[in-house]
DNA sequence: ACCTGAACACCGTTCAAGT
DNA sequence: ACCTGAACACCGTTCAAGT
């Protein structure tokens, strides 16, 4: 009911903290930091410009809409992506590292994953991550064709193996997964026999590989059905004299 | 202002085409009508209700959520798909049908394979599938492990590859995709070459490969792999004595 | 040029009330 | 048991108006 005291002059008033002008730099800084945070549903345009303390209008000055935000804010995780420079000697080594970095980064920020699908990733740094991925392909003595394919092929097995473990990368609770998977376990064995022979023999294999070896065996199995395209060393085409 | 006159009682009233009463398979059929003709941005719980003359409140009574409804669509597109009866011999040739099979399925209602990201169907119609994909992959001789993993794997690698060919099976215009594929290759073309040698070098392979292609390739890759891990014939554990 | 309030046209889901 | 209207707590985007 009373009016409150308004303060006196000689206090410093303590000024919200100088909200920084908005920029699309900082827009997508801080969409990253509630993606990384909470996840993709919890990213809407409204929540960004409350965590921006503005109004969701303003966004659109810097921003044309929510797509092309997720896709400066994909390009700009990909700047964290390792890619060996390639050395033909451990083609297939150094692809798996490529792809362990891939995982690692699409592992430590939440739902990235699902950001990334169905966008081609071609800002700043995902062009250089293609070129060397590019050159990385081609160091495996792979056919033109085959190299550019199996550029999309990997990244896009990364992309599905981390779409499920979905919690963030220093997860400390594998009680969950496990837990799921044991359920489903319990489900696959309880089926009739005679109707289900093939899924009651499998349900351990098909619950018992966690992520991390789902993830070294399909980059094993990828990689050696790429390997059969090799050309054999020292035909090398663009080792040649141009 | 005026009341309507009521229809006097001779005439017949026409009756609204006797709405059918509300039932979980009614639902699932309409919800599966809406995606095919308009895709999964068009399939809200509203707009459903709508087409079933009714209010978005009555779905719940038949199905938990959004999610369960999703879950029933899939399954009940599952039963569309062909499993060949496993012959040894035979095996590249029968994954192939089998993953062609799935694709045709996942092309031939829109958005299907959004819908099945990140779903396990343990539907009625999936574990069917499952079952005659396990029978599948056992008869390649793969050790029980591999052949779980690589029931996933190529599920998922079908996924991806539909993913983006997001137009109707009968697809007509192959115009939209390839004028798509030309702007991204008149990109990379035009990067630096001094600084991306290999996108430049790489811009029309990556660029010129049509989806069936891209299909038919990443299968022999992922088969290939998988082949390395094949018992030789003769060792198979499933064919001895019990 | 940048920002804003208000509005438009939507969402999924719940809940008390009806039959 | 099934259905309903109304409400709750949200969405992305546009637009006229302000500075």
């Amino acid at each position: 009911m009373t009016e409150p005291i308004p303060a006196p002059p000689w206090q410093t008033p303590k000024k919200p903290p100088p909200r920084q002008p908005l920029s699309q730099d900082l827009i997508v800084q801080v969409a990253l930091r509630i993606l990384d945070a909470e996840g993709l549903d919890a990213l809407s345009m409204r929540r960004l410009a409350q965590e921006l303390e503005t109004g969701p209008a303003s966004l659109y000055a810097h921003v044309a809409n929510k797509d092309e935000l997720l896709d400066l804010v994909y390009d700009t995780v990909l700047s964290e992506v390792e890619i060996p420079v390639p050395d033909p000697d451990r083609w297939p080594e150094q692809v798996k590292e490529y792809l362990r970095s891939l995982r690692t980064v699409f592992r430590s920020h939440r739902d990235l994953a699902r950001v990334s699908i169905s966008r081609i990733p071609l800002g700043p740094n995902g062009v250089v991550g293609m070129e060397r991925t590019m050159a990385l392909m081609r160091a495996g003595g792979l056919p033109d064709d085959i190299a550019a394919y199996a550029g999309d092929l990997l990244a896009s097995f990364v992309t599905t193996e981390t779409l499920d473990d979905a919690f963030p990368a220093g997860g400390t609770d594998p009680a969950t997964p496990r837990a799921y998977a044991a359920q489903i376990r319990s489900y696959l064995t309880s089926l009739p026999v005679d109707r289900f022979p093939n899924l009651v023999h499998m349900a351990g294999p098909i619950t018992s590989l966690d992520s991390e070896r789902r993830f070294e065996l399909g980059m094993e199995i990828i990689v050696r059905g790429l390997s059969t395209y090799a050309r054999p060393a020292g035909q090398d085409s663009s080792a040649g004299s141009g």
